[in-house]
DNA sequence: TGCTTTCGCTACGCGTCGTAGCGTAACTTC
DNA sequence: GAAGTTACGCTACGACGCGTAGCGAAAGCA
């Protein structure tokens, strides 16, 4: 590969001025939400000049993307024994990063503006989604092996399945958090774990374990 | 009630400026999208003065959500026959509805900016969210009567359940539209009708029905 | 005929944007 | 070590949208 094949002599970039504006990206959306923020502010909390950080992202919406798509990097998957409670992980899992400040103000925003804009939406997609997808693609791989769902007839079978499962599962989880505004709590993690399991009858009417 | 006892001398407001002026929005988040829709455009747009418009909304943020929530005065849920008839038939109309420009791009966005605006998240809710959770309850009413779904027991049970539901199914639809960036097919919903009637394990292996 | 409220219009201070230009710092190559 | 190249910090700038104030005129009530 040739990722920096374009300029390789001359004053290199400071890896520290990245991480500290990334650093001060996510302090200003704690402080300030998605519309208040200002790259002004950023470069200052950060240190460094505006135009240094001109230089690196063209604007606010990749700056942000990027800031947010770290806190994606500590997303796992370890086998907990079951389907169900795999997903119960897992979703518990991204309500807790919803839950954070900066990612429930910058996420759903950041969306919006990708309606607009292809690159941006391409970016989302390799920084944050994938990453998201890969757990469903290990979930559904261990349940397989466990005999708890049929084994997926053909690859592209496989990857609509997947893709289904995942805008179901986080879609429902990020309805929940932002629109409907409710926490994601034990009770309606089961929920969504039988509806998963059983479909809507057996969401309906749970069953009877807890009083 | 006293809806309007405050001021009832005087020049009334004009409904047309209302009208015009939540009209030129919707054409401004078609043209412009949400970031870059000024106030001042929307204001020539309906040929109104700024300080009108700024006389009826806050800003923005007040004025998209009245000027989207029109668009779901439309939505109904005439009876199918069949759950999973009546599951089809309001994802397809909600997908419809995304599927608009104005819309798509401003729901996300207005739904961001509520993260940090309490009094905008009840706005949204009033205005937006029950009037589609209102179809949920109507589906369930029906399937229950048909015999579909067992019947709640206790209006608390009733009520966790539909959020439930709710939040899954238009979370869905929101999630692979806008988050996922892809088409509600007919391949997608019949996916989607599967996993709702009988869990993953239905929605993994569909019934060989299509080629 | 007054009284009250809204309307269109103009003008304003404020803050953010994104860029240009400069001199300096850091690193590579010869 | 010297020359070349790129990144950096800093300052300044025009452009633009924001949200408000003040005015005279218009439209409906008493």
């Amino acid at each position: 590969m040739a990722p920096r094949s374009p300029a390789r002599t001359g004053r290199p970039r400071s890896a520290a001025a990245d991480a500290a504006i990334l650093e001060a990206t996510r302090a200003a959306l704690v402080d300030l939400g998605w519309s208040k923020l200002t790259l002004g502010d950023v470069a200052t909390r950060a240190g460094v000049a505006k135009t240094t950080l001109y230089r690196r992202w063209a604007g606010k919406n990749e700056l942000v993307v990027d800031a947010v798509a770290a806190l994606f990097d500590e997303l796992e998957l370890p086998d907990r024994g079951s389907l169900a409670a795999d997903v119960e992980y897992v979703v518990r899992q991204f309500a807790a990063l919803l839950d954070r400040p900066e990612a429930k103000t910058a996420l759903m925003a950041v969306v919006a503006e990708s309606t607009r804009d292809e690159p941006l939406r391409a970016r989302i997609r390799d920084s944050i989604v994938d990453r998201q997808k890969r757990l469903v693609l290990v979930g559904r791989a261990r349940a397989e092996a466990r005999g708890e769902l049929p084994r997926a007839q053909g690859a592209q079978d496989a990857a609509r399945s997947a893709d289904l499962i995942f805008d179901v599962v986080a879609g429902a989880v990020v309805h929940r958090m932002l629109v409907s505004g409710q926490a994601v709590d034990s009770q309606w993690v089961h929920g969504l774990v039988a509806l998963l399991a059983g479909g809507l009858p057996s969401a309906v009417s749970p069953l009877p374990s807890d009083a």
